[in-house]
Formats: C-alpha cells, sequence, structure tokens
DNA sequence: TTGACAAATGACTAGTTGGTCAGTATTATA
DNA sequence: TATAATACTGACCAACTAGTCATTTGTCAA
C-alpha cells in the first residue's frame, strides 16, 4: 500500500500546481517513476484518486480543528481555532491550493457530495464553538458570524497560499481574534437567518422527497388565489409526475411562481431535485 | 459581429455549468448552432475567448462600482457599494459562476494578469471608499478592513450564485454596512501592514497603454451600429491623440457611451488613463 | 442572370486523453 | 530448482481535443 501513498503524494503536488483537469495519468505516472498500468493497480480510475486525496486530507483537517475546539479552555479557544487552521493550511498547503482551485468544480458527483460534507461538518464545529464562547447573546447573528469567520479563513488563507510568503501565524490568529470579538459584541444586524441556513445546508444529506415537494406544492395551490400562479402550480406538479413539457415551458412556469413571495423556494427546491436525482 | 457576441453568451453558459476546461469548442459551437470554422471567424482560440470574456464582464462590473462609489453621499456610500456589487453579481450570475471556478486556476499567463488587474483595480476602489468614509481614524487597519470587506463580498456571494434562492440584497447590505463599520469603529490589531500588501498586490503591471486603448475603441467603432456612439467614440479616440475639446464636450461624450452596454467602461478606463499618468 | 466577394461549413489533421490487457519480471513457497 | 502467485510494464485503443482549410452557400451590385 506504500505505492498507492506515493501516488497520492505526487499527484497532490501536480494538482496544486496545474489543477486536477490539466493534470494527466501519464503526468502523474511519470512523476512518481511508475507505468500507466501500475497507477490502475492502485485507483481504479483518476476520479478514484482525488477523491481519496478528499477524503485523507480532509477528514486530517477537520479531525484536527475538531480536537481543538474540544479540548482548549474558553479564553485560548477562539486564538487556537484560527492558529490550528492556518498552521495546517500552512503543513499541507498543496492540498490547500486544490482546495482552493477546485473549490466550485464540477469534477464529479461524489466529488460534490464530499464537499457539501465537508462544508456541512466544518459549519457544525464552528457554530458549536461559537455558541460556546458567547452563548444565548448572539442567537441572532450566530449564522452571520460563522460565514464571517469563514470569510477571513478563505480570504487571509488565500493570500499566503497563493503567495508564497511566510507569515506571522500567531499575529494573523491574535488580529482575526480580535475581529471575531468585535463582531460578536457589536453586530445587531443578521442576514442569515435560521431558515435560510436550514436551505443552504439543505435538510442533512437526503433532501425534499419527491412526495414531500408535491405535498407542498398541493398546499400551496390551496393558498394562493393568483390563477396564473394556481395553475403554474398544478402544472409543475404534474411535470414532477410526468414529466411531459419541455425545457423552457418548464423554465416559465418556474418564473411564473418565483414572483410570489409565498411560492419563490419552491423553484429552487425543484431544482436541487433534479439535481440530486 | 453580433455572432462574437452569440458566441460569448453561449460559452459564458456552459463555462459557468462545467468550467473552462471541460468545455469544448464543439459543445460551444452546437450550443450556439454554427460550425466550428464560425467560431474561429470570430475568436482566433479557445484562449482568446475567455480573455474576452473576462474583460467584457470585469470591466463592465468594476465600471459600475467606481461609478457609485464616485457618485453617492457618503451617508449611502457604503450601502450603495454591497448593493450594486451584489446586484451586479446577480445579473451576471453566470460570469460570477465561471469567476469562481476559475479563481485561481492556471488557464494562460495573460488569463493571470488579467485577474491580478482586476484585484488591484477592485482594491483600490475599496481602498478609496474606506478612506474617504473614516479618514486618519483607520490608517492602521485600513488593509485588515479592505480584505475583510472582500471576505464579506466572496463569501455571501457564493451563496447565492450557487446556491440558485432568491435573496433580500438590500438587507444583505445593510448587515454587511453595519459589520463593516462595526470592524472599522473597534478593531485595532492590524495584520496587514502597508508593506505586506504591497507584497501581494506587487508592483503595477503594465495598465493600459494609450495604444492598447485607441485600438479597443477602433474595435468597438466597427462593432456598434448606434451612429450617436459611433460618433462619440470617434471624438473621444481622437480627442486621446489630439487633446481640443473642451471638458464639458469631453463629459457628455463619456455619458453618450455610457448608455452602450459595450462600451460603457471606456470612460472608466480614459478616467483611469488620464489619472496615472 | 451573372459574377464577385464574403460568410459559413464540416471533414480533416495531429495530438492528447483515460483506460486496458497480453505479456514480462519479481517474489514466495515447495 | 521448479512452480505458483503476485507486481509491474508499456504498446495499444477508442474517444476526444484545438485548430485548419478546401469547398459550398448566401448576398448584392451590375
Amino acid at each position: 500500500m506504500a505505492k498507492k501513498q506515493l501516488i497520492m503524494e505526487k499527484a497532490l503536488e501536480l494538482f496544486a500546481k496545474q489543477g486536477f483537469e490539466s493534470t494527466s495519468v501519464q503526468q502523474i505516472t511519470e512523476h512518481c517513476g511508475i507505468s500507466k498500468g501500475a497507477f490502475y493497480l492502485s485507483f481504479k480510475s483518476k476520479d478514484e484518486l482525488i477523491l481519496a486525496l478528499i477524503d485523507h486530507f480532509m477528514m486530517q483537517f477537520l479531525s484536527e480543528i475538531d480536537y481543538v475546539v474540544r479540548n482548549t479552555k474558553n479564553e485560548k479557544l477562539l486564538y487556537e481555532f484560527f492558529f490550528t487552521t492556518f498552521q495546517s493550511f500552512h503543513k499541507h498547503s498543496d492540498f490547500a491550493k486544490l482546495l482552493m482551485k477546485e473549490q466550485a468544480h464540477t469534477i464529479n458527483e461524489e466529488f460534490i457530495h464530499k464537499m457539501y460534507d465537508f462544508n456541512r461538518m466544518l459549519d457544525k464545529v464552528i457554530l458549536t464553538m461559537i455558541e460556546h464562547l458567547y452563548g444565548e447573546r448572539i442567537r441572532q447573528t450566530k449564522y452571520d458570524l460563522m460565514y464571517c469567520i469563514k470569510g477571513f479563513i478563505q480570504t487571509y488563507s488565500h493570500l499566503f497560499v497563493i503567495y508564497n510568503v511566510p507569515l506571522n501565524l500567531e499575529l494573523l490568529a491574535h488580529s482575526l481574534v480580535e475581529k471575531t470579538n468585535v463582531l460578536a459584541k457589536h453586530m445587531t444586524l443578521p442576514f442569515i437567518s435560521e431558515d435560510l441556513h436550514q436551505i443552504f445546508t439543505g435538510p442533512e444529506y437526503g433532501r425534499e422527497t419527491k412526495e414531500q415537494l408535491i405535498q407542498k406544492m398541493e398546499q400551496l395551490v390551496e393558498e394562493v388565489d393568483d390563477p396564473i400562479i394556481k395553475e403554474s402550480l398544478l402544472l409543475l406538479k404534474n411535470e414532477l409526475i410526468y414529466p411531459s413539457l419541455s425545457p423552457a415551458i418548464v423554465k416559465g412556469l418556474q418564473e411564473n411562481i418565483r414572483q410570489h413571495p409565498q411560492c419563490k423556494w419552491i423553484p429552487y427546491l425543484i431544482d436541487r431535485y433534479f439535481k440530486c436525482l
């Protein structure tokens, strides 16, 4: 199994430089000093390699952060969180680069799911940390605070991952601790409500089922007065059961109900349903 | 020249979905309903297409922001900045998606330079806005504040660009205004010093020269149909070579071409040219 | 109707890609 | 040493890629 690790290491170096898509299996095997056949003894496909990389480093990173968050006293918690995060990025800078490059890329269905899962887990870690630190005081603004923290991490890590400048990570962590505390103390206007956060993260993997979606639409048909929106909802509901309309018509119907404040979520849920299955 | 625009529009749709590298010229031409040869009549290469896309949308976006920052009273400035930014991302969400996907990708030397240039310009706009708003008070922390603002924009725009949820952009802008003000007022521990910022942005990369600007305007004269805009472009081009018109006339001509979606960033480039030299 | 010019086509090239597999080398067991 | 089992190789394949160019189609003035 040493071969598997060799391939992962060497491939990561190339992915960090060139990205996943622009790195060929040929290049990887040459960089490892092995033959093409040997590669396919360790990994069934190129996709399996990147999934293994994501799994390996992501779990390592997440568990490190999680350990720190669980085992640090409150006074040092925020500092240790930032410091560990950046140190981890620094230590595995090739992986951090890969993550930044492929952030939003549609490499593969499974890859996307893994990334979503990872994000959900990170969200949870940060949220519990925030709740632990500030308690009830930030109930209204905790989701905003979480997104701000993620913004800090992304923006600042971008700087030292892309430009290879040696940075004073202690100072960086201290500086971000202050920013976070300032926001937690004085922020009053939340943007991300509980509901909104639910929509972003989705109901834990198993999303809305078709039946739930149809039920919700039937309920809305009863509640809505506007005949156009009523009919659009009905047609879309039937489309879910027996797909028969052209994409343009479906898109148009979705646009219709997007106008109505009560229904505007429906097109999003429909899209998400089709994307997941 | 309508073909060029058709290709850009249709290609952008595919790039937003699949990314630049995974979209073939074949796919683009099929999506346009034209032949492969026709593509190469409009663009010398696939690389030239993405550079044209970047140029077109980036300049449009930057000039919009710049216009708002220059023409808004201080009390509403920050709000208008955030609101315009997000509205622009919303309007051109395909381009925003492309930008997120290809953020750190090594597509091409020229592409990277363009992205660096764009970032530098955005940095400058944000910095002047901050200086204008808070003056001497934030001299120490202004670079940190700028990176925080960019972090806010990135994190929150990610949410509504990736998940296609209709958001209340007014509320979002208000919320971010508060966050920014809170940070500006209470932040004391800077991380990004003047020197560090210099290192990140690097020495000014040869911005548009007069010749490039003139060339671009000549190209637009060919592509535009409206006679008023055509003449305005020609007069402004001559003004660049032999300054002879009064400031009021020049301003008026700039206002003319600002109306046209393809030309509206030209005034911004002209201003920048005169300011830098 | 003709002829001249521009616009558009798609079969073509030369090269790359992820992936396979018949065959060779290496090792472990007897 | 002989045999069986495993590890490895690299020529090969089909499918794709960006880009080209001889040929066809469309347009408009004479």
